[in-house]
DNA sequence: TATGAATGAGGATTCATTCAT
DNA sequence: AATGAATGAATCCTCATTCAT
């Protein structure tokens, strides 16, 4: 068998091992059990257990970043580029969920260095989201005065109450990708919308 | 030293470590060490890791959960209520980040029982937000045509988009918890404000 | 309470947790919550396990040889002696059964010193018994022509039926030390050739 | 090396060690140092300390019925068969004293599970003891009026009496297998009754 | 007389990793 | 291209034992 897809293969039964297990507790035992293959062909194709996380980690985060990109045409208005994109990665999430796992919950808490391997992907994540409402929300208004730090932490909260609904999605038995989709929009939309509009809640405004 | 006290410091140490590396990666050693006792003392007194990672999980629950009670008051109208329990929340997380890692990250990436565990927690917040949210919709309108689960999915929206910005302010030099939760309310309010107004975005819109 | 009363107390709680665990099995912690005293306390009495585990040795052996001491009429024949030894000694198991497994199980599988210690008194019964069949025979012929030896391994076997016996007769519900001793006569006095040939040594016989 | 040589020098280092400490005092470093390989080897193939316990039990076990069965010629009378028993029984017992003692003593004191593995042993030879000496009973007279509950308790004592008798032997220095099962013979089959009025059982008087 | 607090030492078990083939 | 054999190092946990009171 020719080495890539072997390593395909290591990778797969690692994705699931590491998703499932965490970065700890799985085994390499476990690994190359799953895998079909012994555990010196293992070290052989993957170096040791933390090259192989990061293996992992890079491959999940690839595949996600695509699967993103390649649902949202560049052509549409922004909120249809909006529920483009997070169609696709509640759909993308739904169907790898060890990938999901890797990268949102194991990569994030095993510490230097996976956590800043994961946390590269979120701020791709992030750094694309905020190209799609940032000058959205200029372009919209002709004005650029809603600043950078407000659409960065506009843009983060967005991201964090997907990867929040991703999990919920799976979760909860009935709900689509399609609905996790509508339920953020709503949610993020309308509110962004508004804000493009010149609104903005304010402390102040209580009283 | 009176057993209460010790039992303190040692879950001190013990959230410390636990937040820090992981339950897995987080030795026994390491957290009698830092908790300045022999190792069978801990033991003497928690049991077990599994035992005390429990009792963390527990403590740092109830404590988040208390400090966001505790910011609000209720006889506040809804979204200054909704400020107040961000306000408080974030600013619990930033002086705890070790307790609110082991919460929200540690815990739920160790499979049960913890993770159960930690998704009571959460799932105590989300009804605490819905019980803030869904009620102020209704009233606001008089009209209860609000489906519950829209709510729940808002409400669990609302909860992982905090707990992202949690992180990112954590991480963030210079973004305070006002910061966060202004953010916070800015993108949730305007959109729940309009929401409750009756308007709601809508993938056939687009068409 | 005074000092006599609560080292009983040790003994038999040590006893019991001696007999049913085996020496290694058994923990300090259980005897003293046992005895329903303090660890130190223990300590303070009986010095150390391997003192506390000897003292049980020797006061289930004093009680053992002096049970079946008492059951015996020196001025009885030969074989109602033995009847009444076995009897007591069959009676003294079943009622002490914790105690017997301390001296023929526990004692003697912890090699030294506590082998010795149960081999002491195991010695002492075959010597009682040997001082019982020995003589007898001799008398009976008037000839001294029964070696010593042969003596010896007669009782050492005469013993270790009586030893496997108790274990069966404790652990068969039914069997009586009436019966058990019974059957061991059976079997060492008349021999199993003359049961054969239609023999049979009776209780009943003796009167 | 290949793996069943190295499981059988663990097996044996571990009969050994588990013989003269007992199951509890016995170490898995301790076993593994005197096998010549690391613990985890051990581990490896044996997987647990009570695994290997209990492997220790059946090989021991298996070889002593063995032994015995094999020294018996099932054509021979009942008293000739029985003496040919004994003597494969003291001569095993004697050439593998450690095993001995796990069967006889170690596995005996561990509580379940251990004490159930040994007591089939046990009982495997008390069965095969029954079927020498019952039936040759009833057929030598015609008479089927020997209760089976009698030969039972025979059977126990006369499996009992041997045990303790092997223990003799291989503790008295110049005590050979045959001589222990003459005195068993002498013991049993001629019975005390008898020898005291000079019958004496002799391999001799066989032919 | 009696104990709450505390520990040094040791034991079972697991795991990432390598070597010889 | 692939593996059976093997281990150093670490981890969880327990226990006999003591000290200050």
């Amino acid at each position: 068998m020719p080495r890539a897809e072997r390593e395909r293969q290591m990778m797969d039964a690692a994705v699931r091992t590491f998703g499932q297990c965490g970065y700890r507790a799985a085994s390499m035992d476990e690994i190359a059990e799953l895998a079909g293959v012994s555990k010196p062909l293992v070290y052989l194709y993957l170096h040791s257990k933390e090259d192989l996380f990061t293996a992992c980690i890079r491959r999940e985060a690839r595949a996600l970043l695509t699967a993103v990109e390649a649902g949202v045409d560049p052509g549409l208005p922004a909120d249809r580029r909006l529920w483009a994109g997070l169609t696709a990665f509640f759909t993308h999430t739904a169907r790898h969920p060890d990938g999901w796992a890797v990268l949102h919950h194991q990569a994030r808490t095993q510490g230097e260095p996976f956590a800043a391997e994961a946390t590269k992907t979120r701020d791709e994540l992030v750094a694309y989201v905020t190209g799609l409402i940032g000058p959205a929300a200029r372009e919209a208004h002709g004005s650029p005065d809603l600043p950078d730090r407000d659409v960065a932490g506009l843009a983060q909260a967005l991201v964090g109450a997907a990867e929040s609904l991703a999990a919920w999605a799976n979760e909860t038995p009935g709900v689509s990708a399609k609905e996790a989709a509508a339920t953020l929009m709503n949610f993020a939309w309308t509110g962004l919308g508004n804000l493009m509009d010149g609104e903005r809640w304010s402390a102040n405004a209580l009283r």
